[in-house]
DNA sequence: AAGCCTATTAAGTACGACGTATTCAAGTGG
DNA sequence: CCACTTGAATACGTCGTACTTAATAGGCTT
């Protein structure tokens, strides 16, 4: 709720929020077009709060305002797959499975990059959150504490991303945590986290640590191949 | 006008366009309020229009609009720094050297996963547009023809975003577009491209049409690394 | 001095009017 | 019969005003 791409109070929000998920779940298809009028009385709001959602799906190059047809649904290779509502929208809906797949993919070119820079960059202060981290991972790996785990593994990688010293790596952050949220609330509630991928962590944390950028990067990369492999397994 | 952050031609376009630069470029601090009837009366626009643009400055995630307060800037490690139009501005503002860095960092991590992934899911006619593009560098490498040796660099990394079959690396197509534009048209006025890069394009080229995902990947960190190489030497 | 209450402020919402570009179709001439 | 012009219809774009709501500041009470 106070973050990102949280549904809000407002009318403004709640509009935008019903129509954005609607149009990246399909409900709308590429090229169909809505009418300010129409939306305005299905929301049983006035044109000018329509208005403004319109532009910001605009924004989003979700949809595309043209005078005398309407408001045009955009071809999906158009949207602005970057924005943390449209992220947020296309995991709670129908192509969840594709988005998580793309995500990875994202998450597994930038973490390892990520890592080297930060084992040249991280602060001792940065250093000493990561190891933390990383320990509570191992503490809490056993036992069907999944909820700890969880959010040890989301502050892990955070640290990660900020560490690096890259504004655009930095704001993945979030990326990452809707993802590593996604799956653990999915899969692998049963089974506890593979013991392989928290020593990966934890060395990780001690190549940052040391200064060893390639090491980070390597150790990283494996933690990628992981998740990847992981993913096959569970999504077509 | 056609594509991306294009100015556009209606009022709110051009209030959105001023208002985004002046921000990006901080002539409003973080922390600093604006008030929707001030910016209305500086761009002589009604507030209607001044509440759309102020809409989707808040979407980006410059700006927070809050009651009885105003408009507040955000701090700029909010700012959606993906967003297609923040890019721009940013790159045409004043930390455009930094910008600039973000975004070669960003293109170093993404782009090898990203060649790797084409060499075993281009299609034939990718390989083709690809060979294509790479033979046009080659072409225009000598005697002051950045112009054209430009657009096929673009082709060239955009085709192999495109092939690359991830929709996340498919979209910063234009943001690589953005830094080459950027580049060219900055600092190497003056001497041709530099040959070991030509060389290594139509490697990758090479590489993708027999299907060769990993030497794809490392001839493609190699050409990052020459692109940061390269900043490292123009750049502060 | 601490806490409550009220007035103020600026954004949020709504409605009605007119401007304007774009489309479609009828009509005209070749 | 086709191509072009012209006009009407349409839905977004912009504007002005009025009212509502939430957050803040300042004064009042205890």
């Amino acid at each position: 709720m106070t973050t990102d791409g949280s549904p809000g109070q407002g009318l403004h929000s709640r509009v935008l929020d019903t129509l954005g998920l609607a149009i990246t779940a399909g409900d709308h298809r590429p090229g169909s077009v809505l009418r300010t009028d129409e939306i305005a009385e299905r929301f049983d709001a006035s044109r000018t709060v329509v208005r403004e959602v319109v532009r910001v799906l605009e924004s989003m190059r979700l949809v595309e305002s043209r005078r005398r047809v309407g408001v045009t649904v955009r071809p999906t290779d158009e949207w602005n797959v970057y924005d943390p509502r449209v992220i947020v929208w296309r995991l709670a809906g129908t192509d969840r499975p594709r988005q998580l797949r793309s995500l990875t993919v994202l998450r597994s070119a930038v973490e390892p990059v990520a890592a080297g820079l930060a084992a040249t960059l991280a602060t001792p202060e940065q250093c000493a959150e990561l190891t933390e981290a990383a320990l509570g991972m191992v503490r809490t790996s056993r036992g069907h504490q999944l909820d700890g785990y969880l959010r040890h593994d989301i502050a892990f990688h955070r640290i990660v991303l900020n560490a690096s010293g890259n504004e655009m790596f930095a704001r993945l952050g979030d990326v990452v945590a809707a993802v590593l949220t996604g799956r653990t609330r999915h899969e692998v509630m049963f089974h506890d986290p593979d013991p392989a991928a928290v020593t990966l962590h934890v060395q990780v944390a001690e190549a940052v640590r040391e200064g060893d950028a390639a090491r980070a990067e390597a150790l990283t990369r494996q933690i990628a191949v992981g998740a990847l492999e992981e993913l096959d397994v569970l999504a077509p």
